[in-house]
DNA sequence: TATTTTTTCAAACAAGCGTTTTAATGATTG
DNA sequence: CAATCATTAAAACGCTTGTTTGAAAAAATA
């Protein structure tokens, strides 16, 4: 890490990474619209035009934030279902197999980046709250894909239910996902100081387990009574 | 806009009454940033100047619109609560019970509304997601002390659990229902179709199930594993 | 009716926004 | 060294933001 007489403490990355990882920050914490070009400029310690000059404009550069930090997360969530795949000899995985591979990643993502632990979370979870349409359109582009696979793998999983249930108990679960990630850094106060959102696996443990005991029971369950 | 005669068929609300509509519909559509006093004017025809006058400020105009929309929900959950209690003779009101009073009166509420039926839905969640501070601080005014309320109840109804788990699942809980609400409107999009988002009710009754399994599941099953 | 109060309206305010421009710097290459 | 390139820097560009102003209009009170 440290490059030793010159620079002492500071390696100091490149301009563009400082700024990709300030827009991260800036807009896990303040949304799109919150997020201003001069903030990142402060907070990456760059100049006001070197964002634009990097990237074009506000919106390549949260765009190519996200898709940076979102696709490596679900890779894993394919690497992890056949991971499970294979551990059972081809056969579909359970519904905790399967929540847990695409819920698991987003918390080794939390835990990998140390610095403002929670910030992924938050950002995750604002993916989809926020209201810009390039947002929206991007979501499609790189969730829709992997929710007809999940969608899928649950058929397996649950070869008698039908279709529009897993739709639906699907939808919920990742509602739920998204909305205790948002929700995460509230839980201290909402807990009255009881729990603490320090403990990554924690939260994710109860998380899988919260989504696939909803899911199941769901699914299992009268549709509308 | 053509102007008819005098004023044949709209009575025309006050512009105070206006400009807390307008206020609504646009925050939970664009949230707090996206939402800008020219837009409020414009929706709820009225003039600019019009919102500072009677509000005084953006601020205080938003937070005006979110107590209006948020206490008789909370008002209604615990009239919820006292009619399970008092049906079921003083005894502490199951599970289903709970959540039922949680969750129902959003859904009231939404299906009351409607003009743009699921604004509400969208502004509830955002209440949570909104970073801005005075969000924050009026998050803790208005649902601190019924999150209390129902840890309480919930300890009743579950005596053997210990207190941390029941935060843990409470909050699990108000997440995934906070994420469905504000998922809702992408669930057409995320199920490819299959399912539509027009029927309140069905989200409704679905979305207590979910959350009462995962949390009597989750309560009843290893903390940690 | 006359007078006071409340409400509307158009215009302007300073501040902040994303972006562009132009010049100066640093590094790389011939 | 000279020359080409990539990067940084400061300043300014329109534009939009929340808020304020002062006069006109409407409503209420006497």
């Amino acid at each position: 890490m440290i490059s030793s007489p010159p620079k002492p403490a500071k390696p100091k990355l490149s301009t563009r990474r400082r700024l990709i990882d300030a827009t991260a920050r800036l807009f896990a914490e303040h949304g799109y619209n919150g997020l201003t070009m001069r903030s990142v400029a402060q907070e990456a310690d760059a100049n006001l035009a070197a964002a634009n000059y990097h990237f074009g404009s506000k919106d390549a550069l949260v765009l190519e934030m996200l898709r940076e930090r979102i696709q490596p997360i679900n890779k894993r969530r394919i690497a992890l279902l056949d991971e499970a795949r294979l551990r059972n000899g081809n056969v579909a995985p359970s519904a905790h197999e399967i929540f847990h591979s695409l819920i698991f990643p987003i918390g080794e993502e939390i835990a990998r980046s140390s610095k403002s632990r929670w910030s992924l979370a938050q950002l995750v979870a604002r993916t989809f709250t926020e209201p810009v349409c390039f947002i929206e359109r991007m979501h499609q582009k790189f969730f829709s894909q992997i929710a007809k696979l999940y969608h899928r793998e649950l058929s397996l999983a649950f070869p008698n239910a039908p279709a529009k249930e897993i739709h639906w108990h699907l939808h919920l679960s990742v509602s739920s996902m998204l909305g205790a990630l948002a929700q995460h850094r509230r839980l201290r106060d909402f807990t009255d100081g009881v729990c603490s959102e320090e403990e990554v696996g924690e939260m994710i443990n109860r998380l899988i387990h919260f989504v696939t005991h909803g899911f199941i029971n769901g699914i299992n369950s009268s549709p509308t009574e």
